[in-house]
DNA sequence: CCTATTGATGATAGCGATAACATCACAGGT
DNA sequence: ACCTGTGATGTTATCGCTATCATCAATAGG
């Protein structure tokens, strides 16, 4: 319950909320001025700033961006579609995206697909009916339409989490295939030679697909056997469908010597499966999976993973935006950025 | 690649994005229908419209709702802040939220504060810049500026996941420390004796602070000493300080019958850490946790914990948020509701 | 056949801010 | 004293859309 003198009510619920104006007539300026004001490094009196940040306190009032960025031509948005909210590698992704736009006066409009790409054209066009100045994708997989719309918006498009062969615009992201390579070839170096691997259905999950393309051509090029391979469940397949999976290999090839999951989730399901039977691991199986979850560095015993910097890779992609944006000053980015991914091994093999 | 025949270049780079108005002239037809046509439920002529919709695809054209909800006066915008997005837990309800909204026409604007409530207050500006039609929140602590702003908005404000003494509006949540007393309860009624907790360091966590009110709460009525608490780390404490933690306590209190962590993830940590020190769990010591996490139910031994229905959470606020803004058609919504939370019970204790 | 109702469309006037230009006062340099 | 530059402020004209009212035709009811 604010109390105040003037003739409109004082507890908040005034019928209509203040605009620039009402500040501007109660400080005794122009609405100019008070938009000066609240913008940094326009000029404006010491003396007046004070009188319009009391009018501003007095009113309660709050710029109306919507209104601002119809005049300007900025609305100070920044898009990004991930795949799930729910898993905290596109998580981190997120949480690097808005760090990295900390300061930049711009702000973050997230959208999740649930890996599907139907859905992400639904949620590119929602995200450009709200004119963001840039956008960031998960992967390189859209709808016809929903990449003509990207192409069409003018503004920078970044895909993140992969390098798709035809990429958009901009690009921050790793070959999921390579890094399971390099998985492979890392155990294979160990003297694994019979791998298994665990992953969802189908192709619905892009970087899913790439991971097991990857496990299959390494072991070809290895020459050893690449058949063991237990699709279950719609990705993104979970702790238990890990631990369903890994049964069901081991009813099918009883002999498997290491287990290969789409992600640490999975594999942590996998791993606890296996405890719970009785098996040892690594020596009874070896496991590993994909993206160096906190929970890999921590459970027991502790997961051999593929460590991917999801975190950079948001910050990477937000920075290449906000250099496109404000750009032209500097150099224009590169249009590819290749992060980092690297074999973590630990106890699990 | 696009071709048109008409004077701008068709390649999708048009110098300028195209309004209604372009829309509206190519279609023969004014603005204003072309705005109809693009809302539900207006009369449009089904000929107009399929004129419309043409023109509309070849020029690539994207409704700018920035400036639509100027002049509706409905941005269509729902805010919601939570702690963390990594925390499963939140974007559980950020889900929730989010699925709620589907079809509404309602897009969310998430936030997240890391625990800060100074964080929060700018959070609450940026938002409310936004001109959201309803705001969620976490928790019902916040700065009194932060609170002037909400109750000022005029807009529907549900505060989630606590049960606020004084609460802004309307809350969707259950008592944190009602529930730790509960789990308290059963794990005594089981003939557990001495009782540790394992949480985060100091208040900024509310929902922490509140777990650990009900441990003390109910070991005191129970008679039982309450005083073996372990603080560590700055919330949300991860799974590794969980592992950290319970070294402590034991240390100081080897005689620990049950472990009592302020969530599953740092439950999660002390389990592995047990196992990893021979320990048998819960022969040798019990762990529970809070949150029923995925992981909860996956790990081994599997854990016991609290549920709380974290989506559910999400969904009813933005159900009551919705029919709070819709609203005035049917009754106003409660102002509290009370979510469930349950003692589940496994093999961890 | 006349009025009432509904459907289809257009014209006009903002929504609340800011860009862009216009003023005006004043400090310095000469 | 004169010119110039700059800081402080105001005025005007949009930004792209939709609310609202107005118009006119077609349909329905008696």
């Amino acid at each position: 319950m604010t109390k105040t003198a003037d003739g409109k009510m004082g507890d908040g619920k005034t019928g209509e909320a203040p605009t620039m104006n009402d500040v501007a007539r109660r400080a005794g300026v122009s609405a100019m001025t008070v938009s000066r004001a609240l913008k940094e490094g326009s000029h404006v009196s010491k003396a007046t700033r004070e009188r319009i940040t009391q009018a501003i306190n007095e009113l309660g009032y709050v710029l109306d961006q919507s209104a601002g960025s119809l005049s300007s031509r900025r609305t100070g948005f920044v898009a990004a579609i991930i795949p799930s909210i729910n898993n905290s590698n596109f998580s981190d992704t997120a949480r690097g995206i808005t760090d990295a736009l900390e300061g930049t006066g711009l702000q973050l409009l997230l959208g999740y697909t649930n890996y599907s790409v139907e859905r992400e054209e639904e949620l590119i066009e929602a995200m450009l009916r709200r004119r963001p100045e840039g956008i960031i994708l998960t992967g390189g997989a859209h709808t016809p339409r929903g990449r003509r719309m990207l192409e069409q918006a003018g503004i920078p498009v970044i895909e993140t989490w992969d390098t798709p062969a035809d990429p958009i615009d901009k690009v921050v992201g790793f070959s999921n295939g390579a890094a399971m390579e390099l998985l492979v070839e890392t155990l294979a170096a160990k003297g694994y030679e019979r791998f298994g691997y665990i992953g969802g259905t189908t192709a619905r999950d892009t970087r899913g697909s790439q991971r097991r393309g990857g496990f299959v051509r390494a072991l070809e090029r290895l020459g050893l056997p690449s058949d063991r391979v237990i699709s279950f469940g719609v990705p993104p397949i979970s702790m238990e469908q890990g631990a369903q999976a890994v049964v069901s290999m081991l009813e099918r090839w009883p002999d498997t010597q290491v287990a290969l999951c789409v992600s640490d989730l999975s594999a942590f399901g996998a791993l606890m499966e296996c405890q719970r039977r009785g098996m040892k691991v690594p020596d009874d199986i070896a496991i590993a999976g994909f993206g160096d979850y906190e929970i890999a560095a921590c459970c027991h015993p502790r997961m051999t993973t593929i460590n991917v910097d999801c975190y950079g890779i948001g910050r990477q992609a937000a920075l290449k935006l906000t250099q496109t944006i404000q750009g032209m000053a500097t150099e224009e980015p590169e249009r590819i950025t290749q992060t980092d991914f690297r074999v973590v091994e630990r106890e699990s093999t």
